[in-house]
DNA sequence: CATGAATGAGGTTTCATTCAT
DNA sequence: TATGAATGAAACCTCATTCAT
């Protein structure tokens, strides 16, 4: 997938209900309650009846809106696996400052929609495994379009004389590595992952800057 | 936990045999058969009759050995989540060399082993969440060591005048999750994750190198 | 029961409406969809939804008609299984013919209407025996009906000295079962069954004249 | 299919069990327990629950024999439509008779048969429609079996100089349904229903034969 | 009167665990 | 010790029925 295009809307899952509006409205917020239970339990030892109490619906309600259990796994990857659409609104609204200055604010920005959105990556990263075949293709889609964004910020650095980078592609997978262990060791280590998010951003930004600025060093070490 | 002490052996599972040499034995060989079988359908879909099959028993077999579904997690922890002992091991065999050379063959190293103990990881990723709280205080307790580990030869470095780093938990930090994702990204990217064990671990040890080496840059350019 | 008198009017169903006129008439149509839909289906598997649909009705305005799913059981035993009232006009309009043409016209009729109700056959036969007592009673009364329909016709061919039947009600039964089996032997053989309703008439009615006929064999044999 | 081959069997169902001797003899106690439930209930009436009582045990050790309730059906058809082996058997025990006594001890047989398999004939009534095409098809061929076995002995009746008969498959046809209604309008009409067996088997032999047999009134008659 | 969203009881099925052999 | 048949709790899912709109 190359960067700024639409992903493909995935299929449509089963429902009772007829009328579109609701069944839009209604999947949406089963989806966004749904990642926040498994956040505690699990897709498996999650049932239907916790989804329909976190839904403030009976359980068989539920299936009004969704077809199965599977469904909502689905639903979760369609809802929430974003491209880097809102990555790109962002950077435009950046106006004319230096391509280091777009790259550290872009990670600045992608940290905390990240962090902003913990259930999701961990749910992503627990229950990526068991999605259909089609799902995972959407949601791997959604992480290669968001590497490609930082790559073409790293490109245009290039370009610009600003950076100096051997791989772009791993530049980029690392900015994603960072935000995405961000979430998984701050819910897997708790108190022993001791940093702020404003800590963690400012030093790895730092780190990344480093590894991609131009070095002057050995020319001036002959002088 | 500082390095190099032992941690702390978990609880005992109970069991229906006093054969402590053979139940020993078979435990090890059920927790690694599990951790197997697990990678591909999870810990809840996986039955007993599963695990059974894997280790050539009958299920019912398999509660001689073990008390529960849930003492396989616990096994599992106590059996595969090993601190750094392998690794201060290693580095004890390198003989009279440079921080910097230290680095980068433990390093790789790391990246090797970890490579080969896919499943585990991809275990405690997944299912990490589910273990009992004194599991997963063994767990954690092993990576802070593993990370211990790292910071030690980094601050032996800045010591011997080669490296400058200005946080060496942080620099540890991504080591370590730079092994992780490998094995986590190649198995959910698949075939659009394009890197060779060997060039992933060039690449993100030139990288970390470049963090951590001495910068004469600054100096010289304010002459 | 005696040939010629009105079978009893089954029980009202429950209804919200008061309009009896319309009322009546939805009751009729559900019931006809409704043992359509259940030709395919069976009772149980057949959702008030299904019902719903086949009415062009959403499945909460049923119940402004019927009371329960199970009262269009008893709808359908109310409004499909007549007595033998239609066969008896029938046989009136048939003029001054012997006993035999009058049995071998209402014999074809029969098949005729019997052929052209198979949904109606295929229920009773299948779902006949989940009906409540007094619905079953009422569908026993009219198969009696018709059965003694066809006993007055051949006890009248006696009389005339056109038949000779040792056992009119076999004769009579016989006569409903080949009608019955015809539509059920269809449907379950399908391809198999490869009677015309012509050729099955015509042979089953050349067998059944053949039993009931006068023999006048010995006696000629004696000349 | 032509008479006196072996149906084909049917596909086996999956199981949990491995002793292929005890699963098909539970296979066996199952289907004809749960034929019995049926008979009471239907199918979809029938619970997994009520099926375990039938047979002294619990729903869960059912799905150790069967895959599904649904396999229940397949079972039943494969172990209760038998052909038309047994009657082959039955006739080669008659010894040196007439085609008349061969057809008349033949029938008596058979509705004896089938008199002791209410249930069975009851099942296949009611739930044919259900069943897989594949089942169906082999209850079907059982059928056809049987009826071909008494086209046999009304053809070798034709040769032998002792029957007359314009439509052998019509005839069978008539010996099959005699039976099978007999079964159906008993449990239909329950009191209503007054025949015996005996009498009921004796009356409708007697047409039959009358049906068939040779005629010479006819050419009496020409004289 | 008509609708269809909501309910929740109850069905089938799975599977960790036990225990007689 | 090893087995695997048996158990039964609990999961997902369906659908007759109700009732606010």
């Amino acid at each position: 997938m190359t960067g700024g295009q639409t992903l493909r809307s995935a299929t449509e899952v089963r429902t009772y209900s007829n009328d579109k509006e609701l069944v839009g409205q209604r999947r949406y917020y089963i989806a966004e309650q749904a990642v926040k239970v498994f956040q505690d339990k699990g897709y498996e030892r999650t049932t239907m009846r916790d989804i329909g109490k976190a839904c403030g619906m009976a359980p068989g309600s539920l299936y009004h809106y969704i077809g199965s259990k599977q469904d909502i796994l689905h639903l979760i990857c369609v809802r929430f696996a974003p491209g880097a659409d809102a990555y790109r609104r962002y950077l435009s609204t950046l106006g004319d400052v230096s391509k280091t200055e777009q790259l550290r604010k872009c990670i600045a920005y992608y940290f905390r929609v990240i962090d902003s959105s913990r259930h999701v990556v961990s749910f992503f990263n627990r229950e990526g495994y068991r999605l259909a075949e089609e799902d995972r293709d959407y949601v791997v889609a959604s992480e290669v379009d968001r590497q490609s964004f930082f790559e073409q910020i790293l490109r245009e650095g290039i370009e610009a004389g600003e950076f100096q980078v051997s791989n772009t592609a791993l530049v980029a997978y690392n900015i994603m590595i960072y935000a995405q262990t961000w979430v998984l060791r701050k819910v897997f280590l708790r108190n022993r992952f001791t940093f702020t998010l404003e800590e963690y951003t400012e030093e790895q930004t730092r780190i990344l800057l480093d590894t991609v600025a131009i070095r002057n060093c050995h020319v001036d070490k002959i002088e």
